[in-house]
DNA sequence: GGGCGGTACTG
DNA sequence: CAGTACC
DNA sequence: GCCC
């Protein structure tokens, strides 16, 4: 929800925008946004045409790019001038000195090729002076095979459908006297009860209720003004806001998310609390992110039915909005599951994890093949845990119980045994969709076992007493196991008792991006913290709680009281048009804090003006409406298909992978990485080809736009960044990078991300007294006062990524496990 | 109170 | 150089 | 912002 509304967008609905780009924002990211998806359909026709229109029909040139390349060409003729005639390769694929394990294949691409030479003995030379490695270690192996490892969207344990449960059918159960409720449920309600969260809960209730002499069917005129309701409040000092709007409502808070507090609220209002339905209830508070089955068996029923007929299924925002509107609101906005027909193409992210993390800001997160949103087993020694081991925030270790059908032994022999260099992203089965739930008969152990921690079938015994069970083996060195780059994060296909709070931090830290002056580590304190919360599986009921997780400090605590007390306190007055201008306009392509800054001081208030009015934007940047919306992965692995063609067709000995959040098995991506290199075993390498692949992609109308060029196309070492597409489809980010082929693994560990990852694996790495780079990881590096390299340092390992991690003492884990 | 990743391209 | 970008 |  990131329309521009002042100071209402943390705890109000978003307001309607009369802004287009607000809107496509909304649907790409909002998973709560329903609409007709032939109205989203007919409004992205209409963005392509405004686009194709602004652009003259068809996408320009940067100058940047052709002066570039006019500086170089006369300067380096050769690799251009030879494009007319097909390069070819030697035809033996084993000209390597190195063996290649077997079973792995190089990529097969165009056979009916000529003699031709690519690169040159000179071009070698003037590849980075480093000492090269001896080429007897391992090398790296050939991208593009299509061999199935674990290293592939297959084997990432994917979220389950959505929920089909058709949102007509919820609530056809009987509602009673009122006045005589009758608990609802099955078996699974005992079980509920008998947990020790819910059990506190149903003291703090009691504590805060009306006393139960009175008639409580109604609750009116009762609530308010209740001496203890009002004491616990007390706090806020604000407890005449909101009148009595929820008198006369009977709201089920699942026990999940921030329950006292929203209990008190509720009561304070003139509501009724309870903790499980009975046939008298009239609201069921939940935003969890939960389906409707899950939220079935949170509620110990065996189906949403069962409930009483009218009852709403609301968001926590419906309470917060009729307390300060001070009055009972229709519920119609704030639907947990709305009426509308639900868009098929709601994303079934197992990673919509942004590649521009300032742009995660909705709840977007949907459904998971399992109930996170109970009490966890073990919530309190979880929580103490955090601290002081990297286990407990996450329950996502995937193999705690050897005693499952797969042993430990065999996983970690799939990770170690040949490479774990192969990129070996699985782009599809052959023939069939991209991203699909592996069925049954086709899931790995690894998928097993991750499925069988999540739903509870599998122990996650040892959790507390922390080391040995050599499941999820510590780091080979023990401080990594510290570091989130010595942590398994494979995102987060569930979503937590905490959501809500998470998408509360979300925003703020949107907010704070477009805040001047503000530390840039504190804003990304916010974020840090959205993902924190994400992933705690003990529902937070308090500041003072969170604050015993590493990461949250008594700041963020303040503001996680405000939220759960609704309170607008500092997150409140901070929300401002300012802020929220600013931090949007970040978000195209080029604009930086301080342009944006600039833009709003010109009067500039929406995108639409950027593009309208005169503020300087380029082509490629009044592409915003495209490059703002995810890539689905299906169309990333397509754009990879036709550079990779158009690179193999140049050299087919080239290296060309696809990386970043793809290689991580994201569902979608923010751009796409496409990384280059070439075995340089012929003695040829790969200088000159980004100019060439550009060139030839631009011809073919795949590439339409330069952002930034390489300083020097012809080096081995190059970064282009432009805009691309499908011909016809939308425009999206390109990336293409090339390495020294000694690089790949350093260039592997870089391109594969996430940027958290990196960060963290960089610190350790320092700490340690290396220096992690993308070329690899340096030793003896020397660095000023102010942290400026003084001397370069000495290649320790590059070549793999194994390579690194082993240097390093952390275990090498598969990209999707790299989503700290 | 210091540290917080390391680098590349643009103008 | 500062600004913006990449993961 | 938080952590050491």
């Amino acid at each position: 929800m990131s329309a521009l509304a002042p100071g209402t967008g943390i705890f109000a609905p978003p307001a309607w925008q009369d802004d287009v780009f607000a809107h496509l924002d909304r649907i790409e990211t909002d998973s709560a946004f329903n609409e007709d998806p032939e109205d989203i359909e007919a409004y992205e026709a209409w963005v392509r045409s405004e686009v194709v229109r602004k652009l003259g029909g068809h996408g320009d040139t940067h100058n940047a790019s052709s002066r570039v390349a006019s500086s170089r060409v006369n300067h380096d003729v050769a690799p251009a001038s030879r494009s007319s005639s097909p390069p070819s390769r030697l035809s033996s694929p084993s000209n390597s000195r190195i063996a290649r394990p077997s079973g792995i294949s190089l990529p097969h691409h165009t056979q009916l090729q000529t003699r031709h030479i690519i690169g040159t003995p000179a071009r070698i030379s003037t590849a980075p002076t480093i000492a090269t490695p001896t080429l007897t270690a391992p090398l790296p192996h050939p991208p593009s095979t299509r061999i199935r490892l674990l290293d592939s969207p297959m084997s990432i344990a994917t979220p389950q459908s959505p929920d089909r449960t058709d949102p007509s059918a919820i609530a056809r159960g009987r509602r009673d006297d009122p006045a005589t409720p009758v608990p609802l449920g099955t078996a699974e309600l005992d079980k509920l009860k008998k947990r020790k969260g819910f059990q506190e809960l149903t003291k703090h209730l009691a504590d805060i209720m009306p006393p139960p002499a009175l008639p409580q069917s109604a609750g009116r005129g009762l609530g308010r003004g209740r001496g203890r309701g009002r004491g616990r409040l007390g706090m806020t000092g604000r407890a005449k806001i909101g009148g009595t709007a929820l008198a006369g409502t009977r709201i089920c808070l699942a026990p999940s998310g921030p329950c006292k507090p929203r209990a008190a609220i509720i009561v304070q209002l003139g509501g009724e609390v309870v903790l499980h339905p009975d046939t008298a209830v009239t609201h069921v508070i939940e935003d969890s992110g939960a389906s409707a089955a899950m939220l079935a068996r949170r509620l110990g029923l065996q189906s949403l039915s069962d409930l009483p007929v009218g009852t709403q299924i609301v968001k926590w925002e419906w309470v917060t909005q009729c307390k300060f509107e001070a009055k009972l609101l229709p519920t119609d906005n704030y639907l947990t599951f709305p009426r509308t027909t639900q868009r098929s193409h709601t994303p079934s992210d197992s990673e919509t994890e942004s590649d521009r993390p300032r742009r995660m800001t909705a709840a977007r997160r949907r459904t998971a093949g399992f109930d996170a949103g109970g009490l966890p087993p073990r919530s309190v020694p979880a929580l103490q845990m955090a601290r002081s081991g990297p286990h407990a925030i996450t329950t996502r270790n995937a193999s705690r119980n050897p005693s499952r059908p797969v042993s430990t032994d065999n996983l970690s022999s799939i990770h170690r045994s040949s490479d774990t260099d192969r990129i070996a992203t699985r782009h599809e089965p052959s023939g069939g969709p991209g991203w699909i739930e592996p069925t049954g008969g086709e899931q790995d152990a690894l998928d097993i076992l991750i499925v069988g921690v999540k739903n509870g079938s599998v122990s996650t015994e040892g959790v507390e007493s922390g080391s040995e069970a050599e499941d999820e083996p510590g780091n080979p060195s023990r401080k990594a196991d510290f570091y989130k780059c010595g942590q398994k994060h494979e995102g987060e296909p569930s979503r937590g008792p905490n959501e809500w709070l998470a998408v509360q931090f979300d925003k703020l830290h949107h907010v704070y991006e477009g805040q001047q002056g503000k530390n840039e580590f504190a804003i990304r304190g916010y974020q840090r913290a959205a993902g924190i919360l994400r992933r705690t599986d003990i529902p937070i009921i308090s500041g003072a709680q969170a604050r015993k997780i590493k990461g949250i400090g008594e700041s963020l605590a303040q503001r996680i009281d405000e939220f759960l007390e609704g309170r607008q306190g500092r997150a409140y007055y901070e929300d401002t048009l300012e802020a929220r201008t600013i931090a949007t306009f970040k978000d195209v392509y080029g604009v930086g804090k301080n342009f944006a800054a600039e833009l709003y001081r010109k009067g500039a208030r929406t995108i639409e003006d950027l593009k309208t009015k005169e503020y300087g934007l380029t082509s490629g940047q009044r592409l915003y409406d495209d490059l703002i919306s995810r890539i689905p992965r299906d169309e990333c692995r397509q754009l990879f298909e036709l550079i990779r063609d158009a690179a193999l067709a140049i050299d087919g000995k080239l290296w060309v992978e696809i990386m970043g959040s793809y290689r991580r098995g994201a569902a979608n991506s923010g751009d796409v990485d496409i990384l280059i290199t070439r075995d340089t075993a012929d003695r040829l390498t790969h200088a000159g080809i980004l100019y060439r692949l550009v060139h030839s992609l631009r011809q073919s109308g795949v590439i339409t736009h330069d952002l930034s060029c390489p300083h020097d196309y012809f080096d081995l070492e190059a970064k282009w960044m432009g805009v691309g597409r499908i011909p016809g489809g939308k425009y999206r980010r390109i990336d293409i990078l090339t390495i020294p082929f000694e690089y790949w693994g350093g260039a592997l560990i870089y391109f594969t991300g996430n940027e958290v990852f990196n960060r963290s694996l960089r610190l350790y790495a320092r700490k340690q007294g290396y220096s992690l780079n993308q070329r690899g990881l340096f030793r003896g590096v020397i660095r000023d006062r102010k942290g400026n390299k003084t001397t370069e340092g000495e290649l320790v390992a590059s070549r793999t990524e194994e390579e690194i991690f082993d240097v390093l003492g952390i275990r090498w884990r598969p990209p999707h496990q790299r989503r700290p």
